[in-house]
DNA sequence: CAGAGTTGATTGACTGGTCAGTCAATGGCT
DNA sequence: AGCCATTGACTGACCAGTCAATCAACTCTG
């Protein structure tokens, strides 16, 4: 007998990993619950049901990019790599992860329907928001909140891109062209109105 | 009775609608039939199955669309116009439509798993970035594609923002920031390396 | 022009399969 | 004994896709 930590750990992990497979939310709790090696009947007991069990996996995935976050940011001194640090995160080899992706699609989809699905992507964005916004202010000062929409807007926009299509763009790339966008906005007198 | 292009048509539209409503794919084939006044059969009758539904209804969004950028592109005359009449075309109140909203959202979740689905996502993209690129050009010259993929990026990330939640980011607002970011790019010297 | 044949639109009824969620029962650990 | 993990077996509902059968319009022919 595992504990109920352990249990709902690697439910969550076979529900990332099934979605991936399957490339959207049509999964069977039955098939999760195998690929965790327990009945589905478990599943039920921990989570509930299905939405409750998604959430967990999304929060999950947030738990793992918030510490990759974090590590990258320890390593930085100045604001500048600061920012270099969160845009390099958000393309960092665990967000690519093809179940990652998959999770990520089908989390935006469910928050059209789902408030709880919905705060959750909230907190993910003022997050991010506000990590951009605190260290681009020593640089820009306030223009900082404009700027940092933008560049949040870009990395979600090219991470939507390379995750569909792998092949136009990687997620190399596409921090890459963050960092051109960033060096444009920091670079320039211009205002954000 | 009434003709087959007609009838696709009614069914086409009630997909896009039931979509919306339901915010998924997990819609029947027996309610978008019933939305569109005809009976299951008819819809597996003149699209096969499921998924051809689908795709044709999502042909249609993109049709419409097309139409818009084209007409929004006659009025405009310097390559700059033109350019800021895509950018303002891609949040026109078309897009804006809760159900075509849902559509596009989980018109990427499918891109995952259907190949047809990842071809035509392809082709708007290599519109939109042909559309941008052609534009920048006399602007800017050979750092046009580089900026085009950035507007391309943004313009999607921040649709993607403001049709979750619509409060934080309306489409007008999230056309602004895409022209801010243009005038970045092009009014800058630095280089997309 | 009557009416026999043809073609396409349209459907009701059905099936085979799937799945979320339940529940009573089992088995181990303390 | 009592508690928690765990499950097998079920069920009630739902749904994609099929099929054989109508129905409406149009055409050809005598």
């Amino acid at each position: 007998m595992a504990s109920e930590l352990q249990r709902r750990a690697e439910l969550v992990e076979a529900t990332v990993h099934e979605i991936g497979e399957a490339g959207s939310l049509n999964v069977t709790v039955s098939r999760i619950a195998k690929r965790a090696g327990v009945s589905s009947a478990l599943a039920f007991h921990y989570f509930g049901d299905k939405d409750r069990l998604f959430l967990a996996a999304m929060r999950h995935i947030l738990t793992i990019y918030s510490a990759e976050v974090r590590g990258a940011l320890i390593t930085a001194t100045t604001p500048r790599q600061r920012v270099e640090a969160l845009i390099r995160a958000s393309f960092g080899t665990t967000n690519f992860r093809r179940d990652v992706i998959a999770a990520w699609l089908n989390f935006y989809v469910l928050a059209q329907s789902s408030a709880p699905a919905r705060r959750l992507l909230s907190v993910y964005h003022r997050r991010l928001q506000s990590n951009l916004t605190h260290d681009l202010r020593p640089l820009i000062g306030d223009r900082a909140p404009g700027v940092a929409e933008r560049i949040g807007g870009l990395i979600d926009g090219l991470y939507l891109r390379s995750a569909i299509t792998p092949d136009a763009l990687d997620g190399r790339a596409a921090a890459e062209q963050v960092l051109v966008m960033l060096d444009h906005e920091i670079g320039t007198i211009g205002d954000a109105k």
